[in-house]
DNA sequence: AAAGTCTGCAACCGCTTTCTT
DNA sequence: CAAGAAAGCGGTTGCAGACTT
């Protein structure tokens, strides 16, 4: 036989705790410590179940939650957390102190989720959304026939397009896995650390800036997506998107930095050779503003957000499993 | 000022896993 | 070992307050 049940649920009020309420499940608490549930609510005086009186514990009455806003780093350990782990509250929780499942699933849902959305990134991959690379449109587009006047005939680089469409054809676990290998490729590693180290991917509005410059204005590197790979294998999908929303929104935009960037990645580009370049970079700040692609009209902690969660890295030290298990 | 809509979040629901008898 | 309740967890709902029309 198992347990009796623990508690007849007819006539156990639901709903909204009230300040008595809490004040009699804290005394009670405060005394006897937490669990069983059970007899608790007996105990205590309390016309709850214990399910709720539990729920109520955890959520909001015990000690250690920190309460308000959610930090800038809360935020970015979440999102960064969620793109390996999933929605996987619990854990995600254990590694945020004072913060609940509850509480942090409210604030996905509420501010990350949608954050991404508007920025094109699919919250369940953290991938650029592939529905927004619809080719079929781009190339019955009238802005393809404006680049066909304009001479532009690799608007997007075959290698993107191969890429992309491994990317759609992958499931999300297959994505993880290879997002995880390149994090922790030892030659993928010099090549973050070498990317934390520049200031282009904090530069929020320069992101998809396609060539980088020195503080003396020259060009030090070309076409940075290309370089940018081991780090995200999926900026380059946003590569792509960054010329049609370009070509297509901003007729005058700047026909031979188009140019140049085409032409570099279709005839340069080399997955495996990316892969295996370590970047060399100094400080870089970004190209002008005339390149800007990421919308200039969200917010500070929109774009920061957007920015950061291609700075995840994984240490080197980092197990798969022991994070998990844990 | 009122009605409608949106937003954030506490709490509930229901399924799965763990534990007790 | 099996049965069944407790505990854990993620998804969903309902409501109060904020915002918009």
């Amino acid at each position: 036989m198992g347990r009796t049940p623990c508690c007849d649920k007819n006539g156990l009020k639901k709903g909204p705790w009230t300040q008595e309420e809490d004040l009699k499940l804290l005394e009670y608490i405060q005394v006897h410590g937490p669990g069983n549930w059970r007899t608790l609510p007996k105990n205590a005086g309390l016309q709850r179940c214990g399910k709720s009186c539990r729920l109520r514990w955890t959520n909001y009455l015990r000690p250690d939650i920190k309460r308000g806003r959610f930090s800038f780093e809360e935020e970015e350990t979440i999102i960064q957390l969620h793109s390996v782990m999933g929605n996987k509250w619990s854990s995600i929780a254990a590694r945020l102190p004072g913060r609940t499942d509850n509480e942090i699933k409210n604030y996905w849902n509420t501010h990350i989720r949608k954050r991404l959305l508007r920025n094109g990134i699919d919250p369940v991959t953290h991938s650029p959304r592939l529905d927004l690379l619809d080719l079929s449109s781009i190339l019955n587009s009238a802005q393809l026939n404006l680049s066909n006047l304009l001479n532009l005939h690799t608007l997007v680089n075959p290698d993107v397009l191969r890429f992309a469409t491994l990317l759609a054809s992958s499931s999300n676990q297959d994505n993880q896995e290879l997002f995880l290998y390149n994090q922790m490729n030892p030659m993928n590693q010099t090549h973050n650390q070498q990317l934390q180290n520049t200031q282009f991917l904090s530069q929020d509005s320069q992101y998809f800036s396609p060539n980088l410059v020195n503080t003396n204005g020259q060009i030090v590197e070309e076409n940075v997506m290309s370089q940018c790979l081991p780090d995200n294998n999926v900026i380059l999908a946003s590569q792509s998107d960054q010329y049609r929303a370009q070509a297509s929104e901003n007729s005058s935009f700047q026909q031979s930095n188009i140019e140049n960037n085409c032409n570099h990645t279709s005839q340069n580009f080399n997955f495996d050779s990316v892969l295996s370049t370590p970047m060399s970079s100094p400080t870089y700040t970004p190209l002008n503003s005339s390149s800007t692609f990421v919308n200039s009209s969200g917010t500070e902690d929109e774009r920061e957000t957007y920015c950061s969660m291609f700075k995840f890295e994984i240490p080197e030290s980092f197990e798969f499993d022991d994070f998990i298990n844990n």
